[in-house]
DNA sequence: CGCACATGATACAGTATGTCTCATCTAAGT
DNA sequence: ACTTAGATGAGACATACTGTATCATGTGCG
């Protein structure tokens, strides 16, 4: 095991990251189960010994990269805007994480996640910050009346963001800017209050 | 490789029932990783070989899973009643499918899928049944004015499936008759001409 | 009974896994 | 520049898993 103190080293912040690079390769190309110690230590040219000293347990790699490579990179849009033009800009920065990279890692955490506590204890943490934001967002549109005072918001926000992983893990979809304005429509079109 | 004209030889349906039991249980308990001709065999009491002889590639023993097992055993709702109350009744029947067994050899077929692309097939054949049944629903809706006409049907599909999957896959949460009425108030509710 | 064939048991080579040792190399401080 | 701690590379090693083959035994069916 890598001394935990080591973490400010060069070589061992260099020889880290090009082992994660290939392992995140890995993942995306041949999925989970390629992800091995043996497989890692081919694609990045370290020594397998070395790989099993940064990553005891095959699923430690898993979760150093839905760390390092998977959050969503969620940010809050402008206040200035009406509040489906919100919704809509954060549902369009969701989907085209999905779309990505992150969607494909997010892909196989679910997976996992449902025989691997600790995988499912990480992706617990990851998909912590993008339902707050939505929640503030909706949670404003109550306090200045453009969404009806008895919306339900919880039910409100599965709605809005289970059709994007729908597509995404079911139909193997590309979530367009028109789908989302079209989500947006049909769901909080009818709730704001005119 | 097992004569498929062997079909209706008892004992070769036997030790399929056997073996196939077995791999149900492995992948329920411990996940698609776990499915293997060695764990099968083992955990059946049947030769490695006989495995090996009836499905030559570890693949074939989930798609045969997900043929038997999986199917969401979905009925259209009776003609009677209201849209509302159809389209609550097929969600709540997709839910309690969604909530058993069904659920989690769902959930490992989803991670599967992405990158391989037999199961993909599989799963696309599968999920063909119920989508159809609620846009059959929608249309009637529609066409007695309960909907209104310019109702984007494909859209409020994915808004009525679309959070039961990510509940159950993402929540790991039951999904309660309470919470599929909560969904179609907010999602049908507006939307209903009245 | 006798035939066709599925199964059980076992062997086999090839490969993956997990751990260990030791020489070499790197990044620090002296 | 020297020295030292520790990270890496190379490889050995036992064990387990994979995929295939062989042959004796058991089962279903005419």
């Amino acid at each position: 095991m890598i001394d935990p103190e080591a973490g400010t080293n060069p070589q061992v912040q260099r020889t880290h990251r090009v082992m994660l690079d290939a392992a995140r390769e890995l993942l995306s190309e041949n999925g989970p189960g390629a992800v091995t110690h043996l497989r890692v230590a081919e694609a990045s040219g370290v020594a397998r010994a070395t790989v099993y000293r940064h990553w005891p347990d095959r699923v430690d790699i898993l979760l150093d990269l839905l760390r390092g490579g998977a959050d969503l990179h969620l940010v809050p849009p402008p206040e200035g805007l009406s509040l489906a033009e919100r919704v809509t800009g954060l549902l369009q920065n969701l989907a085209s994480a999905l779309n990505g990279d992150s969607g494909q890692i997010l892909t196989a955490m679910i997976g996992l996640a449902e025989w691997d506590e600790d995988v499912f204890a990480a992706l617990e943490r990851m998909r912590a910050f993008g339902p707050r934001l939505l929640r503030d967002i909706l949670a404003a549109g109550i306090d200045d009346a453009s969404l009806a005072a008895d919306t339900d918001i919880d039910v409100l926000m599965d709605v809005l963001i289970g059709p994007l992983f729908l597509r995404r893990l079911l139909h193997h979809a590309e979530i367009t800017n028109d789908y989302v304005a079209r989500l947006v429509t049909t769901t909080l079109g009818p709730c704001l209050s005119r």
